[in-house]
DNA sequence: AGTGATTAAGTCGTTCACGATTCAAATATA
DNA sequence: TATATTTGAATCGTGAACGACTTAATCACT
């Protein structure tokens, strides 16, 4: 990689493809979340507590990457629409445990036919799958080395 | 894949962890921009104005997938920070050119070197070249598929 | 037991994203 | 030429993200 101008521009950057990747795909989620009234980041809360029932803010974060200045309020929210439910623990009380009321469990089924419309959805494009398989592994591999990075950025400022 | 729980795991979605990467890479671009009064969205206006020298936010809309409703109060930051200039069209008093102060050409200089200290940043990781060449590739391939599916989303609606 | 550090959640302020809408200018069409 | 439609930018409201900070509870160590 040369270091002149040239490596300024979009196309030869890594982030900005992320970056618009990410807002594409989560406004094509956004007309069937619409209907289950979620966000997407709403959403994605739903996702990990339909897998592990109940998790801390602080492990809903570490799934998400997300800390509880952006969590807090989301949760809130959530709880508003009585999807889940928040409560102190008991033994340690600094802990909040969240949980999924009877609607939010109800919410997975509907959420369940989701993955195979946003496939569908694709059938007409040119990606084969082998290519889009092995994008999605190099992709958590990213994911997995960014997330150390960034644990190290933040570690190196405290 | 099948059409039960499993799909509904963040493992085996696409959007999520283009969501975390997206974010994470962000993150670390942060202190490398901080230095130079930006965020990432600036920094992402800048860089296509470097290379255009002058857009109206018309067309800055359509190489960063944003519309005005994000772009007009991010460049007003950035002419109130003395980095661009704003000026109506006389040809057609609908558009608004958007170009280079002189400060904001001269930011160029500084953020030329910021590329190359992202990639040094990651001389310790475990991803091989040819993996990231075919994995960016792959990702504008999924970008360009992303950004049509949305568009006709939009027309859809309309 | 006492105190100093750490930890989990929450608050606050700023900046994106984006849907819905408005407004004025330009274009198309009757 | 009138009028309808489209277009580019802007405004508004809501919901993320996130840095910096606060608060209260727990832990670690003497």
């Amino acid at each position: 990689m040369k270091d002149d101008a040239a490596s300024l521009y979009l196309e030869n950057q890594l982030c900005f493809p992320l970056y618009a990747a990410s807002r594409l795909t989560t406004k094509i989620y956004g007309p069937y979340l619409e209907n289950m009234g979620l966000t997407y980041p709403q959403y994605l809360v739903l996702l990990v507590l339909w897998q592990y029932e109940q998790l801390s803010v602080k492990e809903i974060g570490q799934r998400l990457y997300l800390e509880s200045n952006t969590l807090t309020p989301l949760l809130k929210r959530l709880e508003q629409k009585r999807l889940i439910l928040r409560k102190r623990s008991e033994e340690d009380e600094r802990t909040v445990h969240v949980s999924l009321s009877e609607e939010g469990k109800a919410l997975k089924k509907e959420a369940m036919s989701i993955p195979k419309k946003i496939i569908d959805s694709f059938q007409d494009n040119s990606m084969k799958d082998t290519d889009l398989l092995n994008f999605q592994k190099t992709l958590f591999e990213l994911v997995d080395i960014l997330a150390k990075k960034s644990l190290s950025i933040k570690e190196g400022k405290e």
